[in-house]
RNA sequence: GGGCCGCUAGCUCAAUGGUAGAGCAGUUGACUCUUAAUCAACGGGUUCCAGGUUCGAGUCCUGGGCGGCUCACCA
């Protein structure tokens, strides 16, 4: 074993070797400390200087040693743990000769226990002096640079420990998602949910369209798919009897990596039998408020430049919203109305593009075949969705771009469907669930006759069955947890909220092109 | 896959086409209230790789590698 930076690896080795033949075990097995850091500092932190000397506080801590300023005979270092940083001052005629010359073999990394009392140092910092030392484990490389910190951002994630040692930010956004994770339990837990899980491996990728991972099991000898939504699973127990179920877990999709995108991304799925989509609209209002509030201190959180305010969600309709951020370049101005004349949005979709090239905008690829809807949904793409900072409710989503949703009763070219963009992207989901057996069939085949790599091969007959022994009106719902996480913890990029993101493997590249 | 940007000591970064440097980290020494501790000394380089231009390339040119951002598919 060996690494970079060697002269240091070999100094450190050397160092423990040291710390050996004095006695020291190189790797002891526990040590029972009285309290963590935070605790000490949450405890002691009120205390002055007179107060700790006439009621001395003994107690007994463990951490990391991240900082060190030796001066001879005496020193100062800084333990961190559990998020905390506590200072230590050591002193070779407190500690004895045996224990001050363990310390000097010390490196800026190692592990160590303190038992002392605490005081205030001159500058009034809580401080524990040292009695004992306990050599608890050693660092044979050396910790990120400390004025700069660790900044490239590949080592920060291919080598999350280092950056959750040396940046407070991704410590702070790990345990911002965990808080978000907690409280979305808690929230439908306390609202008579079952959480459930249901497989991760599926023989028919279905419930979203998406190109799937492919994998494959030996005994049966069957091609599996990693799922790409759990949505067809949690109908399956709203059929089952259980009315209100949900699900926090993974989702895979064989598909781009960016900013937004991982392979594999965490996903809320909550299903509530005997309710419609507005039903969900005004539970999420309620949800996002909710988790804001907890985790920001206000439901007003910041966002890049911007400030999201979650405690008033504004409800837009697809096409006010494409009205509301129409360019100012395409003549005449936009109206709703005009928008839902049947056969305009193609027209309306060659103006923009006109505009477009202008513009040097990416234009929309539309054709004379296209239906209303899919137009509106692009138009919606471009022209609107990166313009929804604030967090916006969109709903009549064209019924062609959803099918498992229920239409609406009043205009059966739009489906009972919204969506929550908030920082210029997408993070909810929700509809009114299609229950219809045959209708439901119907869309299958369609999917499935339409091929492609994101379709469904086969229609998932079991699904229909199921649905024919009867799923009472229900409405279900999808919150992305990372990119929630991401406007909750004022992340650019998904891979600031998941811990080991998907990158390219080292020299991955060099066998591309292989078999194939 | 396209466009833009980057790659110099372990880390963060300098260096008109002219002897590759600084701070931190490291090593040695001094120092019993420091906190970017201080002071003194020392070691540390295939300037991403391969070609080319040139008397001379970290710097200019061509090709490649790796990474970031961004656009397109995708939540």
């Amino acid at each position: 074993m060996q690494f970079e930076p060697i002269d240091q690896f070999a100094q450190r080795r050397k160092n423990l070797q040291a710390i050996q033949a004095l006695g020291y075990a190189a790797y002891p097995h526990k040590f029972d400390a009285t309290s963590s850091i935070p605790q000490v500092i949450g405890k002691f932190q009120g205390r002055d200087a007179a107060e700790l000397e006439a009621q001395p506080v003994s107690l007994r801590v463990a951490g990391r040693i991240v900082a060190l300023r030796p001066h001879g005979k005496a020193a100062f270092l800084h333990l961190a743990g559990e998020g905390g940083r506590l200072q230590v001052y050591v002193k070779l005629d407190v500690v004895g000769t045996s224990a001050y010359e363990m310390f000097r073999l010390l490196d800026l990394g190692d592990f160590i226990g303190v038992e002392g009392s605490l005081f205030r140092t001159k500058t009034g910092e809580l401080t524990i002096r040292a009695e004992k030392l306990a050599f608890l484990s050693k660092a044979l490389l050396p910790l990120p640079e400390k004025w700069h910190g660790l900044a490239d951002v590949e080592i920060r994630y291919r080598q999350r420990y280092l950056d959750l040692i040396a940046n407070e930010k991704a410590r702070d956004n790990f345990r911002k998602r965990a808080l978000l994770i907690a409280e979305l339990r808690r929230f439908f837990d306390g609202r008579r949910y079952i959480e459930v899980e249901t497989p991760m491996m599926h023989s028919i990728a279905g419930g979203a369209t998406a190109r799937p991972f492919i994998t494959h099991h030996n005994t049966y000898d069957v091609p599996l798919f990693l799922r790409v939504a759990p949505e067809l699973f949690l109908k399956r127990l709203i059929v089952g009897g259980m009315d209100r179920v949900y699900e926090i877990n993974r989702n895979f999709r064989n598909e781009g990596v960016g900013a937004k995108y991982n392979p594999e991304f965490t996903m809320l799925e909550f299903y509530q039998a005997y309710s419609d989509y507005r039903d969900l609209m005004d539970l999420t209002d309620e949800l996002l408020a909710s988790v804001a509030l907890l985790l920001c201190g206000n439901t007003t959180v910041p966002f890049g430049e911007h400030m999201l305010d979650f405690g008033r969600i504004e409800r837009l309709t697809m096409h006010e919203a494409i009205v509301r951020h129409w360019p100012p370049g395409p003549a005449p101005a936009l109206t709703v109305d005009a928008l839902q004349i049947a056969g305009a949005p193609l027209d309306i979709a060659k103006e923009f593009n006109d505009w477009a090239v202008v513009n040097g905008q990416p234009r929309i690829e539309v054709g004379p075949q296209s239906p209303d809807g899919e137009i509106i949904g692009q138009l919606f793409e471009a022209v609107a969705e990166p313009n929804l900072i604030q967090p916006t409710t969109i709903v009549d989503f064209p019924r062609e771009l959803s099918p498992l949703s229920k239409c609406r009763a009043d205009n059966p070219a739009l489906a009972e469907r919204f969506e929550i963009f908030a920082g210029g992207f997408e993070i909810a989901n929700g509809y009114s669930e299609l229950n219809d057996p045959e209708e439901q069939e119907r869309r299958f085949q369609e999917q499935v006759a339409a091929g492609g790599d994101e379709a469904p091969k086969s229609v998932d007959e079991d699904y229909i069955r199921a649905l024919a022994h009867g799923m009472p009106p229900t409405a279900g719902e999808g919150i992305g947890v990372d990119r929630l996480t991401m406007l909750l913890t004022d992340s650019r990029s998904i891979r600031e909220v998941i811990l080991f993101p998907l990158l390219r493997p080292l020299g991955s590249r060099e066998e591309a092109g292989g078999p194939f």
